[in-house]
DNA sequence: CTTACTGCAAAGGATTTGCAGTTAA
DNA sequence: TTAACTGCAAATCCTTTGCAGTAAG
C-alpha cells in the first residue's frame, strides 16, 4: 500500500518524508476516521516533532490524491480514511461518532433521474445515515 | 407561517423577539439556503442593529425546534433553509454553490437493511448529489 | 544543488460565550 | 416584575499562512 501510494505521490512531484509515511501509516491503521487533530496526536506518538500544520498539508496532499477520504460529518468535524470516496458510504452514530461503511447500489438509477430532471451534471454523491450503534443504545454513554 | 412558528416557539418557552421574526422572514423569503454570515447581512438591511451572535443563537432555536434545516454542504458551509430536515435531499452546484431540494423514496428500504445489518438505531440521514447547475455548465464560471 | 517540505508562531475565519443592559410576557 | 433575550467584545476552535531552516531527489 504504502509502494503504490509513494508512487502516486512522486508521479505527481511530490515528496516522500517520513512525516507522510507516518501520517498515511497513522490512517491506515487506524482502519475507521480520525480528524486532523487525532491523526495528529497518534502520530506524535512515533514522531514527537511533528507539526499541526504539516498534518493538515498532509491531508490535503492525500485527499486531492484520492488517497484518503474526507467524510463531511455532522458536527462539523472533518475526518479521514483510506480511499478514495464515492465507493461507499457512512454509517454515523450520533453517541460516540464512529463511523461505519457500506456500499449499496441503485443510487445510480437516481443519479440519472436528477440529471435528466434537473439538467445538473453530477460529479459525485454523499449519503451517510446517522443512528446509534449497538455499545451506545446498549451502554450508558445517553 | 408565522404564526405557526410562533406557537411553536411559545410552546417552548421561547419569547418572540423581532430579532426572531427578522431571522425567520429572512430565511422564509430567500427561499434558497442561507449561511449564517448571509442571514445576518440580510437582516441588518432591515434591522441594522442586530448582532451577528444573536443570528447564531437564533439559528440554534429555530433548527432545535425543527423550524429551518440545516445543511452539511461541502466546503465548511453551514447553509439554512426553512422546513424540517429528511423530508428532502439536496443537489449542490459545485460551481456556483446553489442548492436545489429533490425528494426520492426507497432509503427507508436501505435503512430496514442498514439497521438489520448494523444493529445501528437510525435517525436519520443526509444525502446530497454535487454536480454542476445548468448555468454554470454553459456560462464561463469555470 | 534545488526546491519542496517542515516546524513554529502568527494570522484568519467561523462560532461561542460572558456580561450588563433591555424587553417580552 | 423577572427571566429570557440582545448587542458587544472577547474568547475559542479549527485551519491556513509566512518564514527561515532542513532534507528529498
Amino acid at each position: 500500500m504504502l509502494d503504490r501510494v509513494s508512487g502516486t505521490l512522486r508521479q505527481h512531484g511530490y515528496r516522500i518524508t517520513p512525516q507522510r509515511k507516518a501520517v498515511l501509516e497513522t490512517i491506515a491503521r487506524a482502519g475507521g476516521y480520525l480528524a486532523p487533530s487525532e491523526v495528529y496526536e497518534r502520530v506524535r506518538r512515533k514522531h514527537p516533532s511533528i507539526g499541526l500544520a504539516t498534518v493538515y498539508r498532509t491531508l490535503d496532499v492525500l485527499k486531492s490524491l484520492g488517497v484518503i477520504c474526507e467524510i463531511l460529518a455532522a458536527g462539523d468535524v472533518r475526518t479521514y480514511t483510506l480511499g478514495a470516496p464515492d465507493h461507499h458510504h457512512h454509517l454515523i452514530c450520533s453517541g460516540c461518532g464512529r463511523v461505519t461503511d457500506f456500499i449499496t447500489r441503485g443510487l445510480e438509477e437516481l443519479q440519472q433521474r436528477l440529471e435528466l430532471e434537473s439538467g445538473f451534471a453530477i460529479e459525485g454523491h454523499v449519503l451517510e445515515f446517522i443512528g446509534r450503534c449497538p455499545d451506545c443504545r446498549s451502554g450508558s454513554m445517553g
